[in-house]
DNA sequence: GCCCAGGGATGCG
DNA sequence: CGCATCCATGGG
């Protein structure tokens, strides 16, 4: 795989550990469209449009900085998969979504996202997203960008039930009306169990979602996010008997250790798209 | 009508 | 602490 990073696009050639559907599908993002061979992605404020032609993947936008950082580029996932492949159990898992990367969203956007995610379904949280995107985010022309922090103090309750978030309107209310921009800015830098601890003192923040926001927002690959589906899985997989997902979550960090994001997000899009 | 979806808050022992 | 129950909402 071959990464050229040009002035308005990327391009990689012989994307082996690049796929963009992959990337997409496998639960970590809210906002893009795909169509065909083209992808639309957004994250903040900004957009880029990826085209997957046969042997090359082309990236094209006015905020290529950003985006060659969002897609985790200088980071070598061969040697990841190689490491990962060493557990049987990956292995299926790693030859199906050979082309994942786990993608550097912006913290407040997975915050808000993730909390919306809870006890959820994937489709009905994009169409609350895209809600608040048209209501209280900047028109950008052709899309809207993610709401600001600013811009969601300026939502009441009532409008994140009409974006169909149900009692979780509450939830981000609060947190909404309790964040200020000095905290996002310091949990950049802070050490992982303050990260953690403050994010769980956010409500509609709990085990789960603290992970998913420590994980996509925050670049930590030790932890591992257990949700409904891997909830389902881990018997299966690991032969280890538990129901608690505070116990998997445990186990499983402790057996992937800094590579716990990147095994989960194989196996939980191997997963969703195989099993019903 | 029932069950499920990238679960969390709350209360009770 | 651990555990049970409740919580909106749309799709299958």
């Amino acid at each position: 795989m071959k990464i050229t990073k040009l002035k308005n696009q990327i391009i990689i050639e012989n994307p082996t550990d690049f796929n963009i559907v992959h990337i997409l599908d496998c639960g970590q993002i809210f906002r893009y469209e795909i169509k065909g061979n083209i992808a639309k992605v957004f994250s903040q404020n900004k957009v880029a449009v990826i085209s997957t032609e046969p042997d090359k993947v082309v990236i094209k936008s006015t905020e290529i900085d950003y985006f060659y950082n969002f897609f985790d580029l200088d980071n070598n996932y061969q040697a990841i998969k190689t490491e990962l492949y060493k557990y049987d159990n990956l292995k299926s898992a790693i030859d199906f979504g050979y082309g994942i990367r786990i993608l550097k969203n912006d913290l407040f956007e997975m915050i808000v996202s993730f909390i919306i995610s809870a006890n959820n379904n994937i489709k009905r949280i994009k169409r609350s997203i895209q809600f608040l995107c048209e209501k209280f985010g900047t028109n950008m022309g052709d899309y809207f960008a993610f709401p600001s922090l600013k811009q969601l103090k300026l939502a009441k309750v009532e409008d994140f039930t009409q974006a169909g978030l149900g009692y979780r309107a509450n939830y981000l209310f609060d947190t909404i009306k309790n964040l200020n921009e000095q905290q996002l800015h310091n949990l950049q830098t802070m050490p992982f169990s303050t990260q953690r601890e403050f994010l769980l003192s956010l409500k509609g923040v709990g085990e789960k979602v603290v992970n998913c926001i420590l994980l996509f927002g925050l670049g930590r690959k030790n932890v591992f996010p257990v949700d409904t589906w891997i909830n389902k899985v881990f018997v299966d997989m690991f032969d280890i008997k538990t129901n608690n997902r505070k116990n998997m979550t445990q186990i499983l960090q402790q057996k992937f250790n800094n590579l716990s994001g990147y095994a989960q997000q194989y196996l939980f899009y191997y997963y969703r798209e195989n099993v019903k």
